[in-house]
DNA sequence: GGGTTATTATGCCGATTAGCTAATTAGCTA
DNA sequence: TAGCTAATTAGCTAATCGGCATAATAACCC
């Protein structure tokens, strides 16, 4: 895979179970136990789910007795909103034009209906 | 890899060359020639890259006689921009937090050098 | 039809990934 | 100290990926 940041924040986000992960995440800190519960993953792979999320700067791992608490951390998801938000004139423009067909739409129904 | 739109766009984007190939897309309709000439890959590595690009929905590929010109698709990007969005309040709060450490300390600062 | 050009398909290679089990580390507690 | 709990590491398998070279497909031109 590819060394820079956005690339790697890209790979780790490419999956659901890590995704999912994050959105517990960002309600507050979660031991790995806690993590693991809604999946039917065991430990070890949830471990490795966090490693992942971790070398992407996307989580933190703290230290409380043998508990390992996760963070969010979201300076890459702003890196991510900066990249996508370059794109966004690209799909407003479109979004633009299927606007214009239904107001088109809309005022041929409408003729039609006065036709009527 | 799995199979949910938002990942099979993540993984997509997860590579620095397709990301190039998307930013040339945006700017214009290309050959798949042209979109292999800034880099140091045989046509077929390109073409496949391009597959994935497809099959994640950010480009179609027309037809104009042997040519197949590739063209942007900005709607799963739309999807990304949406999802990210709800983690904005994440990073904000950060940023936040680092804004006040930093007025924090030309507070401080200040008082210093009334001291002085 | 035959030759040229653009593109994709196929198959190979080394590297990586997601899942697992088993073993190991780290810290608490009795 | 030993034993318990939480979490990670090591090692395995099957699947996937990014690169390549070669071969097949598709449309043009003569």
């Amino acid at each position: 895979m590819a060394a820079d940041q956005l690339s790697v924040t890209f790979a780790a986000l490419a999956d659901p179970t890590r995704r999912a992960i994050l959105a517990r995440v960002a309600e507050g800190e979660a031991t790995v136990m806690e993590l693991a519960e809604p999946f039917k993953l065991k430990l070890p792979t949830v471990s490795k789910h966090l490693k992942v999320l971790r070398q992407a700067g996307l989580v933190t791992q703290g230290r409380q007795a043998q508990w390992r608490p996760c963070r969010l951390e979201a300076a890459p998801l702003k890196e991510v909103a900066d990249w996508v938000e370059g794109y966004r004139e690209n799909w407003e423009e479109r979004m633009g034009q299927l606007n214009d067909y239904l107001q088109e739409l809309k005022t041929k129904e409408k003729k039609h209906g006065r036709k009527k």
